[in-house]
DNA sequence: ACCGTGGTTAGCTTTC
DNA sequence: GAAAGCTAACCACGGT
């Protein structure tokens, strides 16, 4: 379960992040290069967090398919019903906007 | 999940499921079918809310891209920075699983 | 191998895949029919003699595999230092990548 | 550029694979502990070379499909005529298989 | 012999 | 619309 973990940058992260900069640099946006480096740095570490996050919930998810299957039920089933399910939400979804669709043609919006 | 459970889908929606649900049941585990059945809409209803969540965080990294590419960056480029970045960590790892397997080899586990 | 082309098969071959094959033709491309028949087909039976080469190749490195462990060498072992020099290459390979993309936004292309 | 642990080092593969070679060494099977290092060695790069070929194998059918496709064809209903046909043939040699088990069981053989 | 794990492949989504 | 990256299903291997 979502381990803080990673710890991502050791001792060698900086420099890559460093060089990065100066190729990613959006050119003479800020007065100070260091700003825009700074704002790189922010957005790459905001999003590796981000999947961080997102991959422990990918962690955790497979847990609890473990957790079924060994209570005996039948992974791939449980999957093929989950992926129904969201077909199915989505197809409403899309039915729901097309009757929006409908009603405004017709101005009974 | 207040979906009205199984009433899946309108046309393609066939025995088949219904067949499946039946046989993905621990047959005869709790005294009460209906007391599995409980249980497995619980692991579908917690898994569709661990995958939403997930979901969600995609698209919050999306919209990090799309700031920082407002801003003036590339996000190829970041894209490759963070790629390697989890590459090195995850060779890293991998060194160290190695060295394990080394150290076992001459029994120094 | 030896089957001899589509001769598809015996009992499960059913209409699903007939309608199929129909639908896969890029319509009027042709002047006759047989001539996009004979493509599709031709097509498939490269594919499928790639894959039996392909799969042959699997067969020859477990025999390896196999071979090795005969002799005394622990395959866990030398699948990771077989991955871990392949993420050396591939890591090596973004780097490169890396370095352009960087070389380019300052315009040393 | 940073590495840590074990220093797989860049351009001079050899020293890791003799690293490996002291782990993965059967103990006192050859005389020489250098004899047993290249044996490792040879089989290590053998794998690689078919591993090599099997994913330049992957590129071709790759290939294929993709002009294929730009020639009007769908992909996805190639591959499942192709996974059929596998069926298909797999299916006939067990029953192949079967057949001879039943004429060695009447004494037929 | 089975289970669990890891690796490979295919399909999907998104990007350019 | 092509190309790539991501995710999910499948398969094969090793361990128990």
């Amino acid at each position: 379960m979502s381990e803080s973990s990673v710890e991502m940058a050791d001792d060698n992260m900086d420099d890559d992040v460093k060089e990065t900069n100066v190729a990613a640099f959006p050119t003479g946006t800020d007065g100070d290069v260091n700003v825009t480096g700074k704002r790189l740095q922010s957005y790459i570490e905001r999003i590796e967090r981000l999947e961080e996050e997102k991959s422990a919930l990918g962690e955790d998810i497979k847990e609890i398919y473990g957790e079924a299957k060994g209570f005996g039920f039948d992974t791939k089933t449980m999957r093929k019903i989950i992926r129904l399910r969201k077909m199915e939400i989505e197809k409403r979804r899309e039915e729901d906007e097309l009757l929006e669709l409908y009603k405004a043609a017709i101005g009974m919006e």
